[in-house]
DNA sequence: ATACATACGGAACCTTGTTCCGTTTCGCAA
DNA sequence: TTGCGAAACGGAACAAGGTTCCGTATGTAT
C-alpha cells in the first residue's frame, strides 16, 4: 500500500471520530473529507460506502479501549488498573450514543459489531480482573461480560453527556467487587 | 374541513399504511403521493413534516388496534374475545417492526407515540380482562399493561415477518391467565 | 530517469425531503 | 344557477447528502 493511502486513510479516520463526536453518525461525508483535507473521491476509494467508515472508526475505538487494558495493567496496581480501565469504558460508551442508535438501525453492515465489541473488550477486562483477583484484591467469580453490560447499562440514564452519574455507580461496583477480596496473606 | 381535503387525507394514510408495511417507513414521500393519487404538494400540506405521516399512520392503526377489542367484546364469549384481542396484537406488532426503529430512531417526533399506544391499548386490554374475570373465564390479579409487554416482547424473536411462534406463546399465556379462574358456580 | 500502477480531487449525478406558486376546485351566497 | 373568494391541488424547482467517474497527480519499482 502506497504511503499517501496510508496516511489518507488515518486521517479520514482521526477526522470521523472528531466530527462523529460533534455532529453523530450522520455527520456528511464532505464534512469529514474536508477535516481530513481530503477530497470526497478518497473517502469513497477506501470506505465504499458510509457505513464503512463509521464502522471503521467504532473497531478503531474499541481497539484504544482495548489496548488502554494493557497500557494500565502495566503501569498501575491492580485494582487501580481495574478502576481505571472501568472509567475509560464509561468514557467511551458514553461517547457512543449516536453509534449506539446507529447500531438498533437494521442496517446490517452494523451487525459484525457487537460481536467485535465483545470479542476486544471482554478479554481484556478478565485479564484486569484475573490480575487483581490473583493480587487479592478483589473477589473472584465476577464475569468479565456480566461487568461489561452493567456497566453500559449504568451509562444509558445520562442521556447528556455527563457521565458523572454512570462514574459514582461504576465506584459502587469496583467497591462491591473489593467487598468480598481474599486479601493475600 | 373542504370535502376533497379529507378524502386526501383518508387515501394518504390508506397508502402511507400500504407504502410503509411493503418498503418500510423510510419509503419516498413521492411513492406514497402517487399511491393516493394526489401530489407531493398535497402531503406536505397535510403532513408538514414527513415524520407527521409516519406518527398519524401509527396511531390510525393504533386505534384501529383498541377498537377492534370493543368489536370483540361485543360478539364473542369473554374469553374468547381476550384471545383474539391478543392475535390481533400480535399481528399489529409484528407488522410495526420498522416503525419500532423509527421511535428509537431519535427523532423527537416520535417522543409522544409511546404514551399514545399505552393509553389506548392499555384500557382495551384492561376492559377485555375484567369482562373475562367477572366472567370466571380466567383469573384476576394480572396487569393488562404487564400483559401488553410481555406479548410484544414475545413478539420480537420473530424477525422475520412469521408471528407463528409468538402466536404459540401467546396461547400458552393465555392458557395461564385461564389457569387460576374461578370458574362461576 | 522513466514508466506505470495507484491514489487523488472534486465536479457531476441521483435520490429524497421540502418549498413555492400558478391553477383548480369547493362551498356558499346572491 | 351563477359568481366569487378561500382553500386545496399538483408538480416543478430547490437543497442536501450519498455515490460515481474520470482526468490529473504522485509514489514506487526498475
Amino acid at each position: 500500500m502506497r504511503a499517501d493511502a496510508q496516511r489518507n486513510i488515518n486521517s479520514l479516520l482521526l477526522a470521523a471520530a472528531s466530527v462523529f463526536a460533534k455532529a453523530g453518525v450522520d455527520a456528511p461525508i464532505r464534512d469529514i473529507a474536508q477535516k481530513a483535507g481530503v477530497g470526497v473521491g478518497t473517502v469513497y476509494r477506501h470506505f465504499p460506502q458510509r457505513t464503512d467508515l463509521i464502522v471503521a472508526v467504532f473497531r478503531r475505538e474499541v481497539d484504544a479501549c482495548a489496548d488502554a487494558a494493557s497500557e494500565l495493567a502495566a503501569t498501575c496496581l491492580p485494582c487501580d488498573a481495574l478502576s481505571r480501565w472501568l472509567m475509560r469504558y464509561v468514557d467511551f460508551i458514553a461517547a457512543k450514543r449516536g453509534l449506539a442508535s446507529a447500531l438498533h438501525s437494521g442496517d446490517p453492515a452494523f451487525d459484525p459489531l457487537p460481536a467485535y465489541f465483545q470479542a476486544r473488550l471482554e478479554p481484556a477486562l478478565r485479564a484486569l480482573l484475573a490480575t487483581a483477583v490473583t493480587a487479592g484484591a478483589v473477589r473472584d467469580g465476577v464475569d468479565a461480560f456480566d461487568l461489561l453490560q452493567a456497566v453500559a447499562s449504568l451509562c444509558t440514564p445520562a442521556r447528556d453527556g455527563s457521565t458523572d452519574h454512570a462514574r459514582r455507580m461504576v465506584d459502587l461496583l469496583v467497591d462491591g467487587l473489593r467487598y468480598g477480596a481474599k486479601p493475600k496473606v
